[in-house]
DNA sequence: TAATTAACATACCAAACGGTATGTTCGACA
DNA sequence: TGTCGAACATACCGTTTGGTATGTTAATTA
């Protein structure tokens, strides 16, 4: 495929994901798609074979964008601190910095946007939407091990449900930003995970 | 309308939100959920004009429920203890009920399902989602300023953003939930919300 | 430069879509 | 007991849907 048809390719997957993040996916026709990407069914077809292979190839892109985010993020965190705390801190950080100062509200996470239209997709693509999950889950809870056995928490709590509510308390903060239109809302919640997670280990916080 | 009719048009709504809260609201269109129902055109379009009134029939129904939900279980807090901490507790100690000890996964949040089709609906329906999130913001930035005032906080949190993290955690769990097919996301983040705020205001979690 | 192929455009199709018009059935009630 | 309306059923309609067949054009490349 050459440079031309590569660029196509990414811009019909650009706007169908925008499309997508705000109609759904079964309400994003190809006609309506194509309208706005002011191209033919010739065209749209020349590069997807059909609709789900379209959706396939969203969803994975997105995927593996988060996936490496958080690899990258994670190894950046690992690099400049030798602590684990510090190198949480430092990860949850780069998040931050994602979503600090946003001017319009977040246009949404695609796994979200998939995860309520499930029965529309195979098993497959349940399993791509879960490789971020799954990922950040398995590192997180290695982290939190290490934390743990540095820093005794000051209350027990369970280390692989402390791990999900990093995703979670992203899925959680889009729904709630683009409902009422709030930019903030996820830098406002990622701020009292690093506050929760400093209470639990941080031993500077001394009552 | 009579008791049968009334009938019919509740198992019009329950059927309607499950498909939807799995396919979306533009993939389940009235062909099959009339078939599901076993019934016919003729039925559906009796007990509503169009399908965008049983969208706002949907979200009404589920958002009255929810805010009704939240009303009571504040309120029967509030009766049950005159500490403002103690009533979160006990507030949030009910939606715990809710979600302990699920077999299945909690099917989902109508409203979130919404929020990812928001173009597809009027500002009037986005309204009716926001009934919820934002009442729930007022009566808990409410109860956080009683217990603010008589629990100094370990670290300075913003109490708006932590009312909001109630809401947030419920969508972000029902995603995760959703597509790792785990029953218990909830419930535990749950409990890393309760800790949360017991870390933060709780005299009695001395150092 | 001729041949080939990627990158599109045009025209069309059957099925599914939301919706309507016109029935029928059956229980309430005067 | 007759009638009237709520509660459905049947048949149909125009439009939209995902998808295909068959073009045309422009860029590689042998």
């Amino acid at each position: 495929m050459g440079k031309k048809g590569e660029d196509t390719r990414t811009r019909i997957l650009d706007t169908a994901q925008d499309m997508i993040l705000g109609n759904g996916y079964a309400g994003v026709s190809i006609d309506k798609l194509i309208s706005r990407l002011g191209m033919t069914k010739g065209a749209f077809f020349h590069h997807f074979k059909n609709k789900s292979e379209l959706a396939t190839a969203l969803i994975t892109r997105f995927s593996d964008d988060g996936v490496e985010l958080f690899k990258e993020s994670l190894a950046r965190a690992r690099k400049f601190s030798s602590d684990p705390l510090q190198q949480l801190m430092i990860l949850i950080g780069q998040y931050e910095e994602l979503f600090e100062g946003l001017e319009e509200p977040y246009a949404g996470c695609l796994l979200a946007s998939y995860v309520y239209e499930l029965q529309q997709f195979s098993e497959e693509t349940r399993e791509i939407i879960n490789r971020e999950f799954l990922l950040s889950r398995k590192e997180l809870t290695k982290l939190f091990r290490e934390i743990v056995k540095k820093y005794p928490p000051r209350v027990d709590v369970d280390i692989k449900s402390l791990a999900d509510g990093f995703m979670s308390l992203f899925e959680g903060a889009f729904v709630l930003s683009k409902s009422l239109q709030e930019a903030d809302v996820t830098f406002q919640q990622l701020q009292h995970y690093k506050t929760y997670i400093r209470l639990l280990f941080d031993p500077k916080l001394a009552a």
